[in-house]
DNA sequence: TTATTAACGGATAATCACTATCCATTGAAT
DNA sequence: ATTCAATGGATAGTGATTATCCGTTAATAA
């Protein structure tokens, strides 16, 4: 779960990937944040350190770390793809008012599993679990999104 | 859950909608097949017997029948939006060899939403669940989607 | 340490699902 | 039947993501 920077250029190098600046700069800010930010985000959050960085340059590194798993892909219904860097599956849910997006931890999902396995004659391999609501700050304020 | 022709017209024409040969078309076609199509495969299922259709008809159509509760749309990590003219909320199920998405009915999730509730302090007012895995007829073939 | 080279980063063009715009047509209220 | 705002179709525009190109760099070996 705590991925320190040597593990993450290990880890690269045994896919056969180089291990540069850019992509350690990435990796480390997504893992310090919980904004589940997309690429033009984390693109914003290094410019400051990193000004020569470019959102390609973002787009791909985080492709190769959905590939090798030191993150995953979000489709939280929105225009854009967010990436979260905790590999355990677990749920997140989005508010309609500010658009924060959290994460659920300690979620038991083994007996949805089983019952949809059961319900869909499927094997299955994963699962995305999405929830939308209004955030403890946000319940009073009136709806911004959806 | 059964939706008549008649009941669509009359739910278009109480939220200030003009009912069209082309939106009843576009509703019939979803409400016909369980394939859950994108606005493109819509297009293509209609084209035979409305030569003239637009695909941005298809979508405007469905941004309407999203607004006014005649169709729900789904993120399922593709590069398109589905359609779904059943509007239980119930979660998904797609194929990662042949593509399909199929629905999960009688799920029973009010365990879940509670579950959720109370781990993340949020007022839930939705949800979408998609899982993933092989088809019964794809079990054993290669992957094609991620 | 240097040489070599395939992979990489950055800039930018291209792609593609979806949306906005425009205008002739049409549903529906009078 | 008349009127007119809403609509459909054609098409241009948008914006997130991907592909391409080329000078640079990480990694391996000399």
């Amino acid at each position: 779960m705590i991925m320190d920077m040597q593990s993450v250029a290990d880890i690269l190098r045994s896919h056969g990937f180089k291990v540069t600046p850019q992509r350690l700069a990435v990796y480390d800010a997504l893992q310090n944040t919980t904004e589940h930010p997309n690429a033009e985000m984390l693109y914003n959050m290094l410019l400051p350190r990193y000004p020569a960085m470019s959102l390609a340059t973002v787009y791909k590194t985080m492709e190769i770390f959905d590939q090798i798993g030191l993150a995953q892909v979000l489709n939280i219904g929105e225009d854009s793809y967010r990436y979260d860097a905790r590999m355990e599956n677990h749920p997140h849910v989005r508010c309609n008012t500010c658009g924060r997006v959290d994460d659920i931890m300690e979620f038991e999902d083994e007996a949805i599993m089983n019952q949809v396995a059961k319900l869909s004659d499927y094997k299955l391999t994963g699962r995305q679990l999405y929830f939308y609501g209004e955030c403890p700050k946000c319940q009073g304020k009136k709806k911004k999104y959806n």
